[in-house]
DNA sequence: GTCCAGATCC
DNA sequence: GGATCGGGAC
């Protein structure tokens, strides 16, 4: 581990100067920022603003989630994907309400019990919520501490590929002074997707380039390194079994005959129903297929059954021909 | 095509 | 460890 003090020092530095100017950066309201690490799973930032005002106005606290018809968390949820996901925020404010008095939980091993909430969540909710100087790993931390710490072109670099490496590595640089661990974090973040970026990193604007190994491993196979050229090194010089993975080619369908592709149009035309209505599955089978027949029912119950165990849709009849949001 | 402030199930 | 779960942007 290389001298961590300096980069926290250079990167806090930047953070102050260029960081993003976030929404939920200006609340310590645990739900309002339970609300946005739910919405940020695997959603882009620009994405998820403009649903997360519209989720506070429509839900604005814990007792009024819990309280609120599942249906209409579903419709507020539209645009986001991973439709579970407003299912479990949901559930977690039922428990809260019902089980802690309404209180989010002031403990990670109690926030890892709330449904929906895995390591990540879990310590940003800890950090960004309550203020606790708790290491947590996304995608852009993990990468942004293994190109400086590592270096992403030494074999070293797979290993931080499992959670738990990752996490002893950010455990490792977090800052000595626990009110820092915010500012950390987020810094961290930002870097990773303003500067640091997956593809084509921006050397040239980044503030941590003299404390970088994997700038260093650059320096040392180009005169000026910008960044851009990481891709085509990391395919040459990949240690064996880093990004050069036998990769089994997947056969693959085409999205537009998926399972999920489905799932996600038939939960499109619960929302555009009016609330509290039901939809026969012969009204929801031509918007799916301009072909649609008899003979493709079976498999629209398949998909329906499916949304309907994972909470996403509800049968308003016991022969399972009509369809609703849950209540 | 790939990527994204992951979590859950097997 | 692998599969599944959306959808928008590049």
């Amino acid at each position: 581990m290389l001298p961590i003090v300096p980069i926290q020092q250079a990167l806090l530095a930047w953070y102050g100067r260029q960081g993003r100017d976030l929404p939920w950066r200006h609340t310590r309201d645990p739900y309002a920022i339970l609300v946005a690490e739910i919405m940020l799973q695997q959603t882009q930032v620009e994405r998820v603003i403009p649903k997360y005002h519209a989720f506070l106005v429509a839900f604005p606290t814990f007792a009024a989630l819990a309280a609120a018809p599942t249906e209409a968390v579903i419709r507020a949820w539209s645009g986001l994907g991973y439709n579970q996901r407003a299912v479990r925020l949901q559930a977690v404010a039922r428990v809260v309400v019902a089980e802690h008095d309404g209180r989010m939980p002031a403990t990670l091993a109690g926030l890892l019990a709330l449904p929906g909430i895995g390591r990540y969540t879990a310590g940003a909710l800890a950090c960004f919520a309550l203020g606790q100087a708790v290491a947590t790993v996304d995608t852009n931390i993990r990468r942004v501490l293994v190109r400086v710490c590592i270096g992403e072109l030494s074999a070293q670099a797979a290993a931080c590929a499992k959670p738990a490496a990752a996490l002893a590595l950010a455990e490792a640089a977090l800052p000595a002074e626990p009110d820092q661990a915010y500012a950390w974090n987020q810094a961290l973040m930002d870097l990773g997707a303003m500067v640091c970026l997956a593809r084509a990193p921006a050397c040239d604007r980044c503030p941590l380039t003299a404390h970088c190994r994997t700038f260093a491993q650059l320096q040392a196979r180009t005169l000026f390194p910008t960044g851009a050229e990481l891709p085509a090194l990391r395919v040459a010089e990949a240690p064996a079994g880093y990004a050069t993975k036998p990769r089994v080619a997947k056969p693959s369908q085409p999205f537009k005959e998926s399972n999920r592709y489905f799932r996600g149009r038939v939960v499109a035309a619960l929302r555009a129903a009016p609330a509290g209505a039901a939809l026969a599955l012969d009204e929801i089978g031509p918007q799916l297929k301009p072909d649609y027949s008899a003979a493709d029912a079976d498999w629209l119950r398949t998909i329906v059954a499916g949304l309907a165990r994972d909470g996403l849709a509800a049968w308003a009849d016991a022969a399972q021909t009509r369809v609703t949001l849950p209540r």
